[in-house]
DNA sequence: TCTAATATCAGTAATCATTACTGTTTATTC
DNA sequence: GAATAAACAGTAATGATTACTGATATTAGA
């Protein structure tokens, strides 16, 4: 894998995505980082972004509402998308791997993978719904 | 759920869906029944796609290639895609709805479904790599 | 069966997220 | 400190999808 040339732009796109939790979208990106960098391009966010997952220093997270959502921490966990705000949420649970056995069984080919998102309501929205 | 005016158009969009295994996308589905109906529209047939897919007629699958791939088997089922040639393949496979037991045991909110996805090479690419 | 009401259509324009291009700036190497 | 090339800002282009508009076709009621 080629050496990077350094970058403040992509040293400050990174740094933004380890001090949030809430998996920000590229534009999301963009915005926030635009009152620090005012000159700052939309196209090198997403270019770095795009780089940056690559070389797996970063999540790339298609949780289906349509934009890519972005995640610093690269450790073993699972997201939760709540279909009422939208948010999404690490998940910390035990390891399910297994899937992936019971999924060859009957399979031909070779999987080296999958991706699982979980899908409901979050604490926010349930309390919400209560009141 | 209102009732839906019958459209000829609808009809043959869900009929070539019931036909074919493969998963196809919406201009897939456009450009097949083409053939038959020469002025069907691609915005009639995003419609329909996405009224049946509400209805839970069809499915919606969003595999991460950018564009949604639909599935007329609404039965419980999981697929695969293959990084090599970029096919979605129907596993058969026994339930692992457990695992949104597993996933809710240290989250306040509720689960009520979720999406997997599994990725690696199909049969037929797994074959060529090794000739 | 005829007609009115309206859902759906075809065709096209617009939108949104993302990527590609171009000339300029900046980090590295010597 | 100058040469080289990666990375940038700004903008144009792309591709999937959605929205709009006037025409057509299905359904319900007379």
């Amino acid at each position: 894998m080629a050496a990077l040339k350094y970058s403040r732009q992509r040293e400050a796109i990174k740094e933004f995505l380890l001090s949030r939790k809430d998996h920000p979208t590229a534009d999301m990106v963009y915005t926030s980082l635009r009152e620090e960098y005012p000159n700052l391009s939309l196209g090198t966010v997403y270019r770095n972004l795009s780089l940056l997952a690559d070389r797996g220093e970063i999540l790339r997270l298609r949780v289906g509402d349509g934009t890519d959502h972005f995640d610093a921490d690269v450790s073993p966990h699972y997201h939760f998308i709540c279909t009422g705000c939208g948010s999404v949420i690490d998940l910390e649970m035990e390891n399910i791997d297994q899937i992936e056995d019971i999924a060859g069984v009957n399979f031909n080919g070779q999987i080296y993978g999958h991706v699982t998102y979980f899908y409901g309501k979050c604490g926010a929205c349930c309390k919400r719904e209560l009141s």
